[in-house]
DNA sequence: TCACGACATGAAAACTTCTTCAATTCATGT
DNA sequence: ACATGAATTGAAGAAGTTTTCATGTCGTGA
């Protein structure tokens, strides 16, 4: 029954897949922040950054509250911290091997 | 210099963003596979296909190489796989999340 | 050399997602 | 009651991605 789980998986990452949403998940991985605090970081206008922070709730990623005058956004799922770390040690690998391709075309050619 | 990280993050993460490409990823993940393997596996037209092994194949996640007759493809970063089964947890989590409210709904309401 | 099967490529059409703008809501202070 | 600051919403156009189709390449075997 259901939407099968590569195609749940691929949703769930294409959430992943936008330059705001991933700094919104960094901050929030620190600590939770209040719409405004989020918009002193990010560099994008306010509207834009509610439309963000709504894909990421509608997915139940982040949830919010109201604190009197201010709305303050938390990560709901603590593993994503792990995600985030683990999709960096990836990307670090891949920065790597590029740049030892990079110093073998440097070396003189010896063949 | 270069391009901040988090945008290489989102960048990452939307390849990973489509169901086949997932699914190539988790074929690759068990064992290396020919393209007609992978095609006898993933229900999309052979160049459909090609096109989203060429994606894979530019963020440098899969290598190819021919053999005979065959071009076979492996994945290049073995961390992917732990990546994946982080997304599964997350995903598992969140289904379940989501069930526990609908239980709720389901009882008699009792305030 | 020719034909074939296995893949890849380029380009156009179809589809999604992003950004922006104007309008709206909702609490608070006056 | 009204004005204000904080955030959200809906809608439209711009930008990006996916799918498909026709064509091209590369080995292998006849």
């Amino acid at each position: 029954m259901g939407v099968p789980l590569y195609q749940t998986k691929a949703e769930f990452f294409r959430t992943l897949g936008h330059p705001a949403r991933i700094r919104i998940l960094e901050l929030l991985a620190e600590r939770d922040h209040a719409v405004h605090e989020l918009l002193e970081q990010i560099a994008i206008e306010p509207s834009n950054l509610s439309q963000q922070l709504a894909v990421l709730r509608r997915t139940s990623l982040v949830v919010s509250r109201r604190e009197g005058v201010a709305v303050v956004y938390s990560i709901s799922v603590p593993e994503v911290r792990d995600l985030l770390l683990s999709a960096r040690r990836i990307l670090v690998g891949l920065a790597e091997t590029r740049s030892d391709f990079e110093d073998e075309l440097m070396v003189p050619d010896r063949r």
